[in-house]
DNA sequence: AGTTCCCGCCATCGC
DNA sequence: GCGATGGCGGGAACT
């Protein structure tokens, strides 16, 4: 009930009119790219919850909320409190592949999920739990009992909402259907069981949002539309070309296609009030400003990138962003890649795998990656070119 | 007006 | 108790 204070404006900026509050800002796509820039290199063993909230500039709230994705994706794996071990972009294709196990175990295989199954999800890591599968009478006779009533368990049932296993769920439908499409309420509506409806759904949606926002900032998801209806969806791009042409990301104007690092999180105030201070913000620009080794590479990358710049609106796909970081602003907005909805040729792009790295500077820095990719990908991907469905 | 989703209150967890 | 976690939904930005 008690709804949020009032705005409480600080006299002294009172008069700084209230700037523009930008959303796209302060989303936790951004956020997540932000992370990943600053951890994702050599050197990152551990992360602290804490340091990572200040040295973004944001609250220890919001580094929850992506921290849960990334452990999910594989990238982070928790070690102890307020701590998390970084198992780096490396980690995504052993997670996704246990992820895929996983789903085809459950009722995940269930092909366009026609009769939307209810999944109940109880596994933790691997070990401890002896008998995920195989038997199986434990409680599936009923059509969709989802979320038990009582209270009983409380942990279980917080747990069966944590956005850790959202994400791990919402993966799971896209990895073992045969449909790559989704709109988040269908997905909600997968994940909630069939019955019921009502708000709940909607806060379940309010959570998709949240991850696949980060999802689509890896660029492991796009947002698109389904076909039929307008109805905006998801796309499940997993892995592909992901390294290929990652000379785009380093360049590209796009935010969301922007390389992990290369903008601040966010800005000194917030939706109504103003913060007090920016602290944290100014901390976080100093760090992401670092100087770094990479930065000759970058500017390598972007030349190497300018000669073949002109034939690349064509069919332009943006890859992955999976790059380093502190890329010098003038650089990162230097092209406008402004294209418009290409029209996606999912059978090409699978079948035109082929890693082609444009300089040897670009091979080391994602060559410990290829190995895995390209067998996950050959695995897991496989059924994104059979079916170029929508 | 409908969709997207940030913000932070406050219930739980884990010690 | 107390700090660490993180579910949850109000409501503002965005379309």
């Amino acid at each position: 009930m008690a709804s949020n204070a009032i705005p409480t404006v600080n006299p002294s900026e009172s008069l700084q009119k209230l700037p523009s509050y930008s959303r796209k800002q302060k989303s936790l796509g951004l956020l997540c790219t932000n992370f990943l820039g600053l951890y994702d290199r050599e050197g990152v063993d551990l992360i602290g919850l804490d340091e990572a909230a200040s040295r973004l500039g944001v609250e220890r709230r919001r580094i929850y909320d992506i921290v849960n994705v990334l452990e999910s994706i594989g990238v982070l794996a928790r070690k102890a409190k307020n701590q998390y071990t970084w198992k780096g972009l490396g980690g995504i294709p052993n997670a996704l592949k246990k992820l895929k196990e996983e789903g085809l175990r459950e009722n995940f295989s269930i092909s366009n999920f026609a009769s939307y199954n209810r999944v109940s999800d109880d596994e933790e890591d691997d070990e401890v739990y002896s008998d995920p599968n195989m038997g199986s009478q434990e409680d599936q006779s009923n059509p969709a009992p989802v979320l038990k009533a009582t209270g009983s368990a409380t942990t279980d049932n917080r747990r069966e909402k944590s956005l850790g296993l959202l994400t791990r769920n919402f993966v799971k439908i896209f990895i073992c259907s045969n449909v790559s499409v989704f709109s988040l309420d269908e997905a909600a509506k997968i994940l909630l069981g069939d019955g019921q409806s009502s708000i709940m759904r909607s806060t379940k949606v309010r959570r998709l949002y949240d991850i696949a926002n980060v999802l689509a900032s890896m660029n492991l998801i796009e947002k698109t539309h389904t076909t039929d209806t307008r109805k905006n969806a998801f796309r499940w791009l997993g892995l592909r070309e992901k390294w290929t042409g990652s000379v785009d990301a380093l360049i590209s104007d796009d935010p969301k296609k922007r390389m992990f690092g290369t903008e601040i999180t966010n800005t000194d105030f917030k939706r109504n009030k103003m913060s007090p201070l920016v602290e944290g913000v100014s901390n976080f620009n100093s760090n992401v400003q670092k100087k770094s080794k990479n930065e000759r590479l970058i500017k390598e990358l972007s030349r190497s990138k300018s000669e073949q710049d002109s034939k690349e609106n064509a069919k332009s796909y943006q890859f992955g962003p999976f790059a380093p970081h502190d890329i010098p602003k003038d650089i990162a907005s230097r092209t406008d890649n402004r294209r418009a909805r290409q029209p996606h040729d999912w059978e090409s792009l699978a079948s035109a795998y082929s890693p082609q790295y444009h300089n040897q500077a670009l091979r080391d820095l994602f060559g410990h990656y290829s190995e895995a990719w390209k067998s996950w990908f050959s695995e897991v991907d496989g059924k994104s070119r059979s079916s170029a469905n929508t």
